[in-house]
DNA sequence: GCACACTCTTAGAACAAGTCTAAATCGCGA
DNA sequence: TCGCGATTTAGACTTGTTCTAAGAGTGTGC
């Protein structure tokens, strides 16, 4: 994927910084919270700095490049998977998969007066089978 | 209500402090956070300090007399409703709503494999339609 | 009624995630 | 090369929550 060119797609300047947020979040269907962005761009060495790091990714999720899921306690973890879907959540290892759109489905059976529906989003939490 | 009783019930020894937690959420459809049952309990004169907020709040959740929510960035908030049931979030005005639980279906339709469900929750986003 | 053990509560320190600030740096057009 | 807006930075700050260690309260056996 030329990273470059996509984030001109979104209207957002590429820069080293933003390239380096932008290879570890479009490249992955973990879901990677903040921090662990922060030391995959960072290895071993710093190269990029915390308040870049969450500025990078406010703008990103301004510019509907990726998503901001807050899905379990003082975590807020990013998705670069913009088309509808669902997740799972692991309790047992908090690790989150996406279910896709069509994997379920949801019947509002009585209208919601006086609101515009944005979304409806299913957390299916589940632990492992032993 | 007798909330001595109830606490009783769930295996909580009720002492004042928790008395003057649980006629605030128990008695109440709104969500409060840590710190608006704070501000509730202790109206203009401090009786009940944070740190007793928290435990208290921590115990009704292991204890299952509430459960905790984290549907917005950054904010832990807490619902006396035990059924299950789903919940509309006013993005204009971060306000909580609870959706009985027959007000939607959500129906699986590939099976999960390798786990065990625990829940399936709906969070249905919404602007107040002007 | 008293002592002791245990539980509960407390203030404040500590911690973690995220934001802000003000200064330094970058990179591009003139 | 110069100037300027955009970007990045370190570190201070804020907010929500937990931890710690000490003090207060409660209850049971005597």
């Amino acid at each position: 994927m030329d990273l470059s060119r996509e984030l001109q797609r979104y209207d957002i300047t590429p820069t080293a910084q933003r390239l380096a947020v932008a290879s570890v979040i479009l490249q992955t269907d973990r879901h990677p919270s903040a921090d662990e962005i922060f030391t995959a761009v960072n290895g071993s060495h710093p190269r990029v700095s915390k308040a870049t790091i969450y500025n990078t990714l406010n703008l990103f999720v301004d510019k509907g490049l990726c998503r901001a899921l807050t899905l379990r306690e003082g975590r807020v973890v990013y998705d670069p998977n913009m088309a509808p879907h669902h997740h799972l959540v692991d309790e047992t290892s908090g690790r989150i998969y996406d279910l896709p759109e069509n994997s379920l489905s949801v019947t509002l059976h009585t209208p919601i007066e006086g609101f515009d529906v944005t979304t409806m989003e299913v957390v299916v939490r589940a632990n492992p089978r032993e």
